[in-house]
DNA sequence: AGGTTGACCTGGACGC
DNA sequence: TGCGTCCAGGTCAACC
């Protein structure tokens, strides 16, 4: 599901509803590949501890945490593909695939269901705050931008999808700002110009600045803390648009295999 | 070490 | 209606 824009939608929203909440108890379904870290660690580090501040980072959704005034390690959440963390009150029903709820002081909860299990859940504790592997995209200077890929073997479009390189970029916004730097997916990450690098990146950054104002991409089941739909979806230019006409040009639109991924691209504005 | 592939899951869409 | 097949926003371990 959820890419950058997604997942800052989801880390906004649930910051502003719950920012500040002590956490009183904390339920889990017990499906183990759900924890990424030890159940009981999570458990240990999230009972009893104060929500300072929830926000993104990469595809992550880190929930830093405080125990008076003194940092309490941070919880991550991964939505794999078809992950929701929500904020609800304690008596409405629990949806189905729910895998985690963390009861608040004031009754609500927030609520993790996955109904495929990709999601995974975690803590750590890193001294100055998680910022993860990989590059944020959408702070990253055009200089920095063009060292990540030099000597890359690797098709631009797995580059741009390898969270340690960059982190945040999922397939719909890969094939969308290569669409929209006119670069062939399959070219070699390590062959782009500069010039080629500096429009990547310029469309890159536009493409999820826009889809973060308009909350996302909803293409199945994607809805934010309040279960609302985003609206990117209505300006994808190639993502699930195989074999229709090139909004720019009206070619056909093909459709290929990238680093295990479907690819979406137009055969004439991309070179 | 870098790059590629398949496995991990459920459910929705589609064809017969 | 029902069953089979294919596909999906993402990672990772296991291979080459």
């Amino acid at each position: 599901m959820p890419e950058l824009p997604e997942v800052e939608t989801v880390a906004n929203g649930v910051d502003a509803r719950v920012r500040g909440q002590k956490i009183v108890r904390v339920w889990t379904s017990g499906k183990p590949q759900t924890f990424k870290s030890p159940e009981t660690e999570i458990l240990e580090m999230l009972t009893g501890a104060k929500i300072d501040r929830v926000r993104r980072v990469g595809k992550s959704i880190v929930m830093d945490l405080v125990r008076g005034k003194a940092a309490a390690g941070q919880f991550l959440v991964h939505l794999g593909m078809t992950g929701r963390l929500l904020v609800s009150q304690a008596e409405v029903p629990l949806p189905p695939h729910t895998h985690a709820v963390l009861s608040l002081a004031d009754g609500r909860e927030v609520r993790f269901v996955d109904p495929r299990r990709f999601g995974r859940l975690s803590v750590v504790t890193v001294e100055g705050g998680y910022e993860g592997p990989g590059v944020e995209p959408t702070t990253v200077t055009a200089e920095e931008f063009a060292t990540l890929f030099k000597g890359r073997k690797l098709a631009i479009k797995a580059a741009l999808l390898n969270q340690s390189i960059l982190h945040g970029v999922g397939n719909i916004y890969a094939d969308e700002s290569l669409f929209r730097a006119g670069i062939r997916p399959r070219k070699q990450a390590g062959k782009l110009t500069r010039g080629e690098l500096d429009r990547l990146r310029a469309a890159l950054q536009q493409v999820l600045a826009h889809a973060i104002k308009l909350g996302g991409s909803s293409v199945s089941d994607y809805v934010d803390a309040d279960g609302i739909r985003g609206f990117f979806q209505l300006e994808h230019k190639v993502y699930g648009r195989a074999g229709e006409a090139c909004k720019d040009c009206g070619t056909g639109l093909k459709k290929i295999v990238v680093g295990g991924r479907t690819t979406v691209y137009c055969p004439v504005c991309q070179r």
